[in-house]
DNA sequence: CTGAAAGCGCTTACAG
DNA sequence: CTGAAAGCGCTTACAG
């Protein structure tokens, strides 16, 4: 007597909610009088199947509402998962740019497993960690990027790409603009702005994107004659470094006339100092500018002049780029680098 | 002769990046010499084993650097796996709340599946995704919350939370803070520092916590004797639409003297328009207040009035709220509402 | 507390 | 193209 199924099926639906009995692939096959494998292979695009049976399938999965178990699936073939690694969550920046990887992710039928890589963890944990839910990729958007982190990416043959940072490694694929570039065109704009006494706040130390911007700066200002420029330590990308920096920085004998900060958010900071603590006027007294273009930087109250990075770009080749690796792992890294562009607007004197 | 495990271990380690082959449960079984039920049981905390027995296994599983596979694991057990729903990309809002959430799902040793939920895709589509992933619990922070979500994870049994939502629903565990309450306290301190011709700018229509401050609001207004108060529909919580709510209003004949908007980000964005655009000195021709209390709120630029969500705690009680209904499925849902605070800054007029 | 064995839900050689 | 069967890496009754 085959009462065991039915018993399962009507089991007393008032009760307290029993964990719903999943369907799985043995019961679609069963419904659809196929074998497991064609389920499995239904549900797989590159499977070789024929139109009409990956369709019975599809019918009677759907009548039965099946969804495929994406952890089962996992354990032999792709998990589906694309890890996210952040560090910098006090930064703005980073909030559309995860909106937009975690939409393209999906869009590509992924999920995005965030990481949160803070001081206590360090990243060789969070990689490790990550690692055990075999992602099928990794993105990394961390601004220090360690060695062992690539290294255990390679170890474990998998594809990761490296948002934002530039592009020293060569053992793994980075996507970037050119942050030299961005040091250039904003002394040029100083410059041609009439400022004669710039000075770069730095970011955090040690990572790339402040180390590109600044050494842009520097010697494009040296290039143009400008001798008298100075670079204070900012700390991390934050309102309150670029706030704190700034008033460090006019405690000193040489004021400046200028400043380029190492991003947009340490700017914003930076320029509420000058107007609300040091009763400076921008870009009157002093010419503020910044890097990224966040939202921020375009309201009437900042108001930044800054150098844009192309982020729809650069989300765009990233995820393209780790998608073309996850598919042929045998690809060579690549190195994308991307111009940026200068946007002028009122925290500078108008370039003459 | 047993050769093919030697072969396997130094197989031409200079070759092309083969997979490197993942050590299991039965490599370590082997190792420690004993069953792989042994093993198993040593990786999961609250499985019964000696103190020597699981000493002896993680001593060969450190030697081996054996991972446990999460994915395999996650069939049977728990997927150590914690869903987040996010809508509000564009609201700053969100991204120290995202940091917290994956800290303390990691702190667990859990991870986060970001799910990132948009006009695209419908809320049902990426609650039935997430599902594929068997997490452990879900959390979810959009602002508006269809009832097929929380009838999803009913039946999913899957436990969830909502943050930052009004407490209508009785079937599911909320967190929230008093929106009816913070209303109040907006209408107070507006009415207390001598304003009489307050406007609510509304957020996103049909969300619950612009529905209760708006009530909160205005009932609090009419209790004090004001009349001349009007509401504004403002949209979505950004930026844009602060600002563009504000030139709207402002056109109109009766001119408010003071705004509260539905949360700080439209207030920002309104404060531009009214110091920039229309000219008004803020606060004294026109006050201003939001609610939230962001970064952006205490910088020097806009120096906002606001009330403050208790957030670290709703974070706190959220994340408590998920794990324990995961480890006792049984708990009914609870309903948790903490109390706001009123903060005067300088877009307000001083209270008498 | 411990081990041998069955099972989780899906995939993938292997034959046909 | 299709199916029967073995296997993925782990967990969990079931005995002892």
């Amino acid at each position: 007597m085959t009462v065991s199924k039915e018993n399962r099926d009507n089991q007393s639906p008032s009760f307290p909610p029993k964990k719903k009995p999943k369907v799985t692939v043995v019961e679609v096959a069963e419904a659809a009088g196929v074998s497991v494998s064609a389920v499995s292979r239904a549900f797989n695009p590159d499977a070789s199947i024929s139109r009409p049976l990956r369709e019975k399938v599809f019918k009677a999965a759907a009548a039965l509402n099946y969804k495929p178990n994406r952890l089962a699936r996992g354990i032999k073939s792709r998990s589906s998962l694309v890890g996210i690694l952040m560090t910098d969550f006090n930064n703005p920046f980073y909030l559309p740019i995860l909106s937009r990887f975690t939409s393209e992710i999906q869009n590509r039928s992924c999920h995005s497993l965030l990481i949160h890589v803070d001081g206590d963890m360090d990243i060789q944990e969070a990689v490790e960690l990550v690692m055990e839910y075999n992602v099928d990729g990794l993105i990394i958007t961390s601004a220090s990027l360690p060695k062992e982190l690539v290294d255990a990416c390679r170890s474990q043959n998998t594809p990761a790409v490296i948002f934002g940072r530039d592009s020293s490694e060569n053992s793994v694929t980075v996507v970037s603009c050119d942050n030299v570039l961005a040091g250039n065109m904003a002394a040029d704009m100083l410059l041609d702005a009439g400022y004669t006494k710039p000075a770069f706040v730095a970011g955090p130390v040690g990572t790339s994107a402040t180390i590109d911007r600044q050494r842009g700066f520097i010697s494009r200002l040296m290039e143009r004659g400008c001798n008298q420029w100075q670079v204070i330590e900012g700390g991390e990308f934050s309102y309150d470094a670029g706030y704190d920096a700034t008033l460090r920085m006019f405690k000193s004998v040489e004021r400046p006339d200028a400043l380029f900060y190492a991003d947009d958010i340490m700017a914003c900071g930076g320029m509420d100092a000058l107007r609300y603590d040091l009763g400076l006027r921008v870009p009157e007294d002093v010419g503020v500018m910044g890097v990224d273009d966040i939202r921020l930087a375009n309201s009437r109250s900042y108001d930044l002049s800054t150098i844009r990075q192309p982020n729809e770009e650069m989300i765009q080749r990233t995820i393209d780029a780790l998608f073309e690796h996850i598919s042929d792992p045998q690809l060579p890294p690549q190195s994308i680098t991307l111009p940026c562009e200068p946007v002028e607007r009122g925290s500078t004197k108008k370039s003459k």
